[in-house]
DNA sequence: TCTATATTTAGATAAATTTCTAAATGGCGG
DNA sequence: CCGCCATTTAGAAATTTATCTAAATATAGA
């Protein structure tokens, strides 16, 4: 929940990477880790962090895994940007303000 | 410029830290160090990967550095994040997309 | 129940990062 | 020109992180 966990998971060029394939739809480990140049434990590890940072969330169906992104965080992520630029009134910020905490 | 740099040195509590420090108006290096627990040539080497991520800028004034927010990579990230969210549509995103290289 | 498959966990190693102390730099004012 | 002040740079130590191999776990289906 704190964004703090956001940061430290985004700061990984192989997990931002698994986000974007994620875009896409969900997937299975074994065919994100088929299309890196890495072992799938490594993947494994990687999916961890997202997980544990509420960026990816895990559906299980028979008996695969399937991972797909966690929109509410981006948001968080979002609104904590914003406060950082001049133009704040663009982003719908007042109305979400009250609703997250704005940790660092 | 690449986002890459971006993440790296916001992956770090004390540099965001800094970064709301900031918000207040420019500081210089012994200010922002007065206010951590933390060595000066310590914030120094924080400064210099903020710096080196553009996320700050140093403007040099008598023999003092001040340092400020350089609030146009915050909207790139504020770019990135809003393609992860279900309604891109509230941040005006169509009308800086092109202007903007999207790596990770 | 047994086996095959998908995935994670454990443990180890290598690389990167943060932090410190001590020394160096650079510029103002006298 | 000199010494002072703010700040950075260098080098080293400690911690954290990413990655690997090998082993463990879980589960579907025969």
């Amino acid at each position: 929940m704190p964004l703090k966990e956001t940061f430290k998971a985004l700061s990984d060029p192989a997990r931002r990477e698994i986000l974007e394939m994620l875009k896409d739809g969900p997937m299975r480990a074994g065919d994100i880790a088929a299309r890196f140049s890495m072992r799938q434990a490594t993947v494994s590890y990687h999916l961890s962090q997202l997980k544990g940072a509420e960026l990816i969330r895990e559906r299980r169906e028979k008996n695969y895994i399937y991972y797909e992104l966690n929109t509410s965080v981006f948001e968080e992520l979002l609104l904590w940007a914003s406060a950082f630029t001049a133009d704040q009134g663009e982003y719908a910020l007042e109305e979400k303000k009250g609703e997250l905490h704005h940790e660092t």
